[in-house]
DNA sequence: TTGCTAATGTTATAATGTTGCAAATTCCGC
DNA sequence: GCGGAATTTGCAACATTATAACATTAGCAA
């Protein structure tokens, strides 16, 4: 399931986008879970691109759909594909990605691009491993992991040449 | 500099907010950086417990002070704070917290206790270097890096039997 | 003093996220 | 198919977090 194209590689996005929604409806029937109209072309949106989407960007872009739809229509829509973990939330961001690894129990870790704004989600289970030893020797229990990191990706560095 | 008590642990904490402050004054001093009252007394407020507090509460105790301060007075001292690396942001919790390593370079990581909101802060030097690797295998620079750690500090995971 | 820079005040507004309730849809056993 | 329960959506209002733009004041040096 699920392509793995870096996002700043050329790659064929068409095919990525299609793929996270073919996982998508068989996550959902997996477990029971309507992935409605509203949800899928949220779905669909987010996926638009490799850059995370704000909840008021998917707003405007049903606008734009004809789709007349407030907040709660999208907060509520993010939920859900959240909940089946098939977008992320980008907190240092406040913003919404595809996840790469839907159906996959994982780890994740952000790259995200400050240049190009294209984030990559990856699992690292070195930094995972790492990170519960860390909170291991303070006796803290771990119930969800944000681990995200900014700065240039391989493109935008040799591009710019930052720093 | 600057104490290292675990938040979760019995600690004097008069001590820890006076130590923080100096040490705040040094660092001040050490840059030709203006620590005014208004910064002094938002990085007092901030270290008032080791629970975030979000801009609008400081706010709100600005304003108790007879301060008739408004938001753009608490961000811009708040802004000050961070960049001479006297409190941290968490992005999670768009919320504030002091640095407890102020003046050494450190690469941070929170554990945020779900239920009394204590947050500690650690230098984990394993969890950084596994990171910076993980990231320079996808050719990746990092500039900025946040990890926050959800779950439950030792006391309260012992208390309410959470999991 | 004068003039420069950094810091603060002030007003308004933008951006992000939530609550609560009513209406519609879907599911499911009969 | 039918009816009731549960889920999903629509909708209006509101809450929270953050910034823009511009005027004013304080600190400091020539």
């Amino acid at each position: 399931m699920s392509s793995s194209a870096l996002p700043y590689r050329p790659h064929n996005h068409q095919a990525c986008v299609a793929q996270a929604l073919a996982d998508a409806r068989t996550i959902c029937q997996q477990h029971n879970a309507r992935l409605t109209p509203t949800r899928e072309r949220v779905l669909e949106l987010i996926w638009q691109s490799h850059k995370p989407l704000g909840a008021y960007d998917v707003l405007a872009v049903l606008a734009e759909d004809g789709h007349n739809a407030a907040p709660p229509t999208v907060y509520r829509a993010l939920d859900f594909l959240q909940q089946y973990g098939l977008v992320h939330r980008i907190a240092s961001l406040n913003a919404f990605t595809g996840c790469t690894h839907a159906g996959k129990s994982h780890n994740g870790m952000f790259l995200i691009c400050r240049s190009c704004g294209n984030v990559l989600e990856l699992t690292a289970p070195a930094v995972s491993s790492a990170l519960h030893r860390a909170a291991a020797e303070e006796s803290f229990r771990p119930e969800d992991v944000t681990i995200e990191v900014s700065g240039y990706c391989p493109r935008c560095a040799s591009d710019d040449a930052h720093g």
